[in-house]
DNA sequence: GTGGTCTAGACCACA
DNA sequence: GTGGTCTAGACCACC
C-alpha cells in the first residue's frame, strides 16, 4: 500500500480507500485482524491518528467492526459493504457530474456522447 | 449572487463560479465593467481580498481582464472560454468518475448502463 | 491610434509609444503643434491626464516641448531623440534578458544559439 | 534570502523567484519540506498571506506541492519544472524584445549585432 | 504543528 | 474612483 502525498487527498482517505478495496477483492476475508493501528501506522509512515480514522470510516461503513482491547476485524458482510460503498461513491460522483453539467448547460446528448467517448478510451 | 457558507466551497470560489456562468450565458456580454472589488465585497459581505481572488482567478482563465485604475472588464473570448472552462471541468470529473470506477471492478457495461440511467431520471 | 486595455501596459505609457514612433517615422515633423491635450483625450477616449502624463514623459525625452499658453510641439531633434529612446529601451530591454538568463544558470551559448533562432523567425 | 522593497517587485514573487532558484540548483532538493508559511513569513518580516502567494504560485508552476496538515515539499520534478520556467520566462523576454525593435525599426541585422555585443560585456 | 480560508483595515500606482 | 499589494490578526481541517 502507498500514499500519495501530490494527490490532494487526505492520507486518512487513502488508507480507507485501500483497505476497502481490499476487503472488496476478499485479499482481506471476512473476520481477518487488521494490523493495530500502531503498526499500520508504522508501515505507512504516518500517524497513529491518521490510522485511526481511517479505521473508524471503515467501521462506520460496516466493513470492519472492532473490540476494545482485541483489535480491528473484517465484518461479516464487509465484502458486501465495501461494493455497497462503491455503488454509492459511483452514484454520488456521476450524479454530481450530470447536475453540473446540466448546470452549465450542457444538453443530456452532449454529456452522453462525452462519456461514451471516455469509456472506449484506455 | 447568494454564497453558502455551509456548503465547504471557498467563498472566491463560489464568486469565480457564478461570474464565470454570467458570462458563459452572455448575462455579463464582453466589456462588461464588474462591480469593483470594493463594491463587490459590500454587497457580498465578505472581504475585498475574497473578492479579489475570484477576480484573479477568472482572469488566469482568460475570462476577464483587470486594469489599474480602470476596473475589471469581461474579455473579448470570455464567454468561449467559460466554456471551455465548464469542458475541462467536466472532462476531468467523468475521467476521474470513470478511472475510479475501474479500479474498483465495475465493468465499463456496468458504467454505461449506471450512467444512461441517471441521464434519464430528472 | 489605438491603445489596448488588456496589454497591461499603462495608458499614459502606450500613448507615449505610438507619438513617440510617430515622431521618429518623421509622421509628425518637428515643429509640428501636438493635438491638445483635451484634444487628443477625447480622440482616444482616455482622460486628460493620463494624455499630460504621456506629454509630459516625451518632454522629459526631448522628443517635444511645450509652451504656456501655445500647446505642445515636436522638438527641432525629435527624431532623433527618438531614435536614442529606441536605443535606449533596446539596451536595457536586452540586457535585462542577459543578466536575467545568466543570473539562472544559462550559458551565453545557449543564450546566443535562442536568441539567433528567434531572429529567423518571422 | 534578503528582500528589496525598494525594487518595486512584489514580496510574494520576490520570495517565488528565489525559491525557485534554489530548486532550480538543487539546493532544495526534491521532497523538501518548505519552512511552514508562518516561520517563513517570520524569518523574512512578511505576512504569512504573502509568503503563502509566493507557495501557490510555485505550486502552480509544479515546482512544490503542499498538504493540509503536513508542509509544502519541493516537487519530484520540481527542479525539471524550475528550468522548464526559466526557458519559458527567457523565451517571453527575448521575444518582447525582438518584436519590440522590429516595430520601431530596428533591423535584424542591427539587432544581432547589438546582442553579440552584450554577450561579449561582464 | 501544518496549510486553507477569511477579515478589516492600509498604502501605492493608475485613471 | 480603480486594481495591486501588504499587514496582523483569526478559525478550520488535517496530521
Amino acid at each position: 500500500m502507498k500514499l500519495d502525498p501530490t494527490s490532494g487527498i487526505p492520507f486518512y482517505r487513502q488508507v480507507e480507500a485501500a483497505l476497502a478495496e481490499q476487503i472488496r477483492t476478499g485479499a482481506l476475508p471476512s473476520g481477518t485482524l487488521l494490523p493495530s493501528v500502531r503498526l499500520q501506522a508504522e508501515a505507512l509512515l504516518v500517524s497513529v491518528i491518521t490510522v485511526k480514522q481511517a479505521y473508524d470510516a471503515l467501521e462506520a461503513g460496516g466493513l470492519v467492526y472492532s473490540q476494545q482491547g482485541r483489535g480491528t476485524f473484517v465484518a461479516e458482510r464487509g465484502a458486501e459493504a465495501a461494493r455497497e460503498k462503491v455503488r454509492a461513491d459511483l452514484h454520488r460522483e456521476l450524479t454530481a457530474a450530470r447536475d453540473h453539467a446540466r448546470a452549465r448547460g450542457v444538453t443530456d446528448d452532449e454529456l452522453k456522447s462525452l462519456f461514451l467517448t471516455f469509456l472506449e478510451s484506455p
